[in-house]
DNA sequence: GCGATCCTGGCC
DNA sequence: GGCCAGGATCGC
């Protein structure tokens, strides 16, 4: 479900968690735990205070006394909401209950989300950490810098390329699809047969759609809802994506759509090269 | 590098 | 019933 936008959104929403102090830790029976220990992340958690929350690519960290971070990935269908008397949905798997008596509630009916809990500023340590990249809209990333860990990937396709996590953070399929269109490069080019020019397109491309992207709170094809319960407006700027058959949103052309790895790929053949 | 795989739910 | 879904890892 949610890329780098809805994630940023999220996080947003999340801001005025912050200095509140979490008196209570529940967590399912099936929690999606990665690479921890469910009595850890209940001990630990319980009674510490939220200092900050930030976020690197599609995850975010919970800051816990500066001594522990826990960590959530949304995966696939996973939100995160503040809630207060709603009941607890079926498919919560976490719920941090907090002194203001509100609840921060994790929900992932697919459970490909992650959660995971590490001392305070071990990331770097985290096994998820060693296979991602820098996220896109880091400023220490550069157009050399992304040509550069582009060229690592001489054979596979640029569609391959803008969900790898490892070359560079924070697209999945919907700002894939919608930065090679806006960068005119076709999704099948394998990297090794693009110029540095069309790297550096396609860098600043995919900038430009996901800041496009948290300005108007996040893409809602389905379900997606930020932190408060709302959704985002990114849906009706996207202009291939989810449009088989339709002209783009530009009217530039007929959008077709292919799979390609597993994942349907959404483009216009006229426009891409 | 690629396909299978982890899951539930919505839609045809 | 079958297919599809906003993700990422794992084995070959």
């Amino acid at each position: 479900m949610p890329e780098l936008p809805e994630v940023e959104c999220t996080r947003k929403t999340l801001m005025g968690l912050e200095n509140l102090k979490i008196k209570s830790v529940y967590l399912s029976q099936v929690a999606p735990i990665k690479h921890a220990q469910k009595s850890d992340i209940l001990k630990k958690s319980k009674g510490a205070q939220i200092s900050s929350i930030y976020r690197k690519a599609k995850y975010l960290f919970f800051v816990l006394d500066e001594k522990h971070e826990l960590i959530i990935h949304l995966g696939m269908s996973g939100k995160l909401l503040i809630e207060k008397n709603e009941a607890r949905h079926k498919h919560c798997h976490l719920e941090l209950l907090l002194n203001d008596q509100s609840k921060l509630r994790f929900i992932d009916p697919r459970r490909f989300g992650i959660i995971s809990f590490i001392e305070f500023q071990k990331w770097p340590d985290h096994p998820y950490a060693k296979n991602m990249g820098p996220d896109y809209l880091e400023r220490s990333l550069s157009d050399k810098k992304f040509i550069e860990r582009c060229r690592r990937h001489p054979k596979i396709n640029l569609k391959s390329l803008c969900l790898n996590q490892s070359v560079a953070a924070g697209l999945g399929n919907i700002y894939a699809c919608e930065s090679l269109y806006d960068a005119k490069l076709n999704p099948q080019r394998l990297i090794q047969n693009c110029s540095d020019e069309d790297l550096k397109r396609l860098y600043q491309s995919a900038k430009k759609i996901l800041r496009l992207g948290i300005k108007k709170g996040g893409s809602t094809l389905r379900d997606y809802v930020n932190g408060q319960g709302h959704r985002g407006k990114m849906k009706d700027f996207l202009k291939v994506y989810d449009r088989e058959d339709q002209e783009s949103l530009d009217k530039k052309g007929k959008v077709l759509r292919f799979t390609q790895q597993g994942r349907s790929t959404f483009w216009v053949p006229e426009v891409q090269n």
